[in-house]
RNA sequence: GCUCCGUUCGUCUAUCGGUUAGGACCUCAGGUUUUCAUCCUGGAAAGAGGGGUUCGAUUCCCCUACGGAGUACCA
């Protein structure tokens, strides 16, 4: 019996959840649930300096939408916790010493500590980025450098420190990605990394192995971005004597145009949104579109999500959830960066759209109905969407589009409505009015052979009548099928707009 | 600069040495629909370049080019 699957979401409070960050909680989430896992939610606020108000509550509220909630995590309690690492802020010093008891890290004191001038100096001399590694730590002021009695008595004296890792000289670091197989470093590539940062908290490298360890994760799924550090995540695992995690590295989200990787700025620019959920810098108070705000089903974008970067290796395109669980496999997630779409996107939000049942419809858009005071039932609503549903991309076009359903018409298409008319319809229509008055049921099915007979009656086509009949009721040449429309509006609505239809046409 | 990762239609991708290189979005042309949308049919559209290995390479290896990521007491 192997070990159950735990993955875990990691991201850091600096501010709203990015998609990529959404796909990657994403495949976490997949990856355990295919293998009866758990997934876990864990906040990286090493870095208070960075922390932003909301954020964390935004990452939640996203997951909750998106319908991929942690099993565990901060918010989603456990047995693990506290699932916040600045709450567990005490704990990490320990492992750091325990690296250095095992000759794998040292002190290097606040106090004398010159890196930052020699570094500097470096740069100056034209190294574009200097490192403070098995070389230049000989010459620098740390505890290796200095004599133990000393290092011993501004440990006692209580001096400010940070601890590095030491990283050995010349070895070749290998582990298995299980998107791209064997990666491997030379650790003289590699840096002596701060563990523990001179304020007490570790930095996200000693935090993420020890908390990886301490929560049992088995599975370290994250963003591409983490694969250079990885071999020093790989050496601080063996330092400790630990069993490692498997590594995914999952490829970016680049830009629809151009080069680099998606960002804020390119929602803005190209006019679609990068975040989940609406947001609300609380420093600049810019606001930013989310997704579920511009009118899209939580499925269709987790649906788009899921593909962009994994295919199941079948043709289907449309999955649930559950399906989604199901198929993926991080084997199949592609190596390279993916050009976000925002065109397909759209089209993924137009197939859940259409295949939702008509009540779900009047639910998910009764909210967008009402705040354009626009009141009617859910039944009501229901036939509504049913007429409109294949018209709409967007949740929120439901109102604008059944418009007329709610209010008289405001725009007329005069243009058709003069090239259809002439005077001698007038008769015709008047007629027509008459007889649909006098209907019995002014069911659709009804009002249509209505105006059937009377226009083969009258030697009459469609052409020349329904135009001017959609007009008159809608406005526009486009939309459902009138006769429901007209079905659904009742008689005295068409009578009356029926009747100001001709007269607009007259007055033409 | 250095390290690592990547490279199939405009975009997302399938292909695990032998295919007319398949699908989807977009796009174009038809058809259905009184209109629009939907839907259906069809078209256009791809293996970065150069070397190998092989009877045979999109597929395996190398080089080049290009792209990306990293290079903080940020995550």
């Amino acid at each position: 019996m192997s070990k159950k699957i735990r993955t875990r979401f990691a991201p850091s409070p600096t501010g709203p959840l990015h998609m990529g960050g959404v796909r990657t909680a994403l495949y976490c989430y997949l990856f355990a649930k295919k293998n009866q896992g758990d997934f876990i939610l864990r906040i990286e606020d090493t870095d208070q300096t960075r922390f932003v108000p909301g954020a964390e509550q935004y990452i939640v509220d996203t997951l909750k939408w998106c319908g991929i909630e942690p099993n565990e995590g901060f918010e989603f309690g456990g047995n693990y916790g506290p699932y916040r690492q600045s709450e567990r802020k005490a704990m990490y010093r320990k492992y750091a010493e325990e690296l250095i008891e095992k000759g794998h890290a040292y002190y290097v004191f606040t106090s004398d500590d010159n890196w930052p001038t020699v570094k500097e100096e470096l740069i100056k001399q034209g190294n574009p980025s200097p490192k403070y590694d098995n070389v230049t730590r000989q010459y620098l002021k740390n505890s290796l450098t200095l004599p133990a009695d000393e290092v011993q008595k501004r440990l006692e004296a209580g001096e400010e420190y940070a601890i590095r890792y030491k990283m050995p000289r010349n070895e070749e670091v290998r582990f298995e990605d299980k998107i791209r197989s064997w990666v491997s470093f030379n650790t003289n590539q590699l840096d002596d990394k701060v563990l523990l940062k001179s304020d007490g908290m570790p930095t996200y490298h000693l935090a993420n192995v020890v908390d990886d360890h301490l929560m049992e994760i088995t599975d370290v799924v994250r963003g591409e971005e983490w694969l250079p550090s990885t071999p020093l995540h790989v050496k601080l695992y063996e330092s400790f004597g630990w069993e490692m995690p498997s590594f995914s590295h999952l490829p970016l989200i680049l830009k629809p145009d151009g080069k680099g990787k998606l960002s804020k700025r390119d929602g803005d620019r190209l006019g679609f949104p990068v975040f989940p959920l609406n947001w609300t810098d609380p420093e600049t108070g810019e606001q930013s579109q989310g997704y579920r705000e511009r009118g899209f089903l939580p499925d269709a974008f987790v649906n788009m999500l899921a593909l962009l970067g994994w295919n199941p290796g079948t043709e289907q395109e449309i999955f649930t959830l559950e399906e989604l669980v199901e198929a993926f496999s991080l084997e199949r997630v592609g190596k390279s960066g993916a050009r976000f779409d925002f065109e397909k996107t759209k089209w993924f939000n137009q197939q859940y759209i259409k295949s939702k049942s008509n009540e779900e419809l009047a639910l998910l858009t009764k909210e967008d109905f009402e705040k354009h005071k626009y009141e009617a039932s859910v039944e009501k609503l229901a036939i509504i969407c049913d007429l409109i549903k294949e018209r709409a991309t967007f949740l929120h076009e439901f109102p604008s589009l059944g418009y007329y359903f709610f209010e008289d018409v405001r725009e007329y298409d005069t243009k058709n409505l003069v090239k259809k008319w002439d005077g001698t319809k007038e008769p015709f229509f008047m007629d027509l009015i008459n007889s649909l008055n006098s209907l019995e049921t002014f069911s659709a099915e009804e009002i249509e052979t209505c105006v059937k007979t009377k226009m083969e009656a009258a030697g009459l086509g469609f052409g020349q009548v329904l135009p001017i009949l959609r007009i008159s009721i809608t406005g526009t040449m486009q939309g459902p099928p009138v006769f429901s429309v007209m079905s659904l509006l009742g008689k005295s609505i068409c009578s009356d707009r029926l009747h100001k239809g001709i007269t607009l046409a007259k007055s033409l």
